[in-house]
DNA sequence: TTCGTTGCGTAACGCTATAACGTCGGATAT
DNA sequence: ATATCCGACGTTATAGCGTTACGCAACGAA
């Protein structure tokens, strides 16, 4: 409830765009959508992207080089967060399942593997497009 | 036990790369190590690698965008594999399994959503570069 | 003040992947 | 045989993603 992270005027637009998107953006898309709002250069958006990133307010989709705003920003207890993306109409559902957290560190602990990020995207079709 | 699949030259040299690295490569460097067996374009090389991946031959590690021969290449019964990278080393680990999946697929078909490809990979840090 | 740190702006560059051509050679059918 | 189709190939160019390197400005601590 209280002002969790500082965002600078950069910061604060990026993060906007993502969360007036739609679905998962990408960086030059971003730029594009900013363009008006003085932006000119990608690392203006990367800079920001990565701040973001760090105060866990937006995600890295690794499958398609996307960025979206965490569903869940009040919560930080982002733990391995799994994605749903549709590859028809590019939605993307965030959830998190206790159990697979659980087995893939026990996986990584078998093989004295330390985990530092963990990745988690499923490709497929949404309920909406396989209505339509 | 039979030639499962005719590879072409390309195809062949490719995964011959692949197989003689001790970690995931670049399409690029894929490239390079090639040069002097006739590359010249990155499209020679994407070419065969997706057909190499349609075949299940290798793997794409979608965090590093790079790409590994597959661990078990004879038996083709690839579900949804995960990956452990060592970001120190650069070393995989491939290997499944069954809970992981079993969960991941009941959180789909709770919402209706139709899974195609699966990518889990875990960045960290691999025993041996702990150990060091 | 001086010095580090952090964010910002710009330009240039490098890496990743695909589009759009045209060519060649093998398989098949008539 | 020859016409046709199809899959792989080669080349060039281009699109898309991400970083390096530089310098400047603001702010707070010593």
């Amino acid at each position: 409830m209280s002002a969790q992270h500082d965002l600078t005027k950069n910061q604060e637009m990026v993060l906007g765009a993502l969360s007036a998107a739609d679905g998962p953006l990408s960086a030059y898309t971003i730029l594009d959508r900013l363009r008006d709002r003085g932006f000119r250069a990608p690392l203006q958006v990367y800079r920001a992207l990565d701040k973001l990133l760090d105060y866990g307010l937006i995600h890295r989709l690794e499958s398609i080089n996307s960025f979206v705003a965490c569903a869940h920003p009040q919560c930080h207890g982002h733990g391995s967060i799994a994605f749903a993306i549709c590859e028809k109409c590019g939605q993307v559902e965030e959830f998190s399942d206790a159990m697979v957290q659980q087995h893939l560190s026990e996986r990584s602990r078998e093989r004295g593997f330390k985990p530092s990020k963990t990745v988690i995207e499923i490709r497929g079709t949404c309920a909406a497009c396989l209505a339509a």
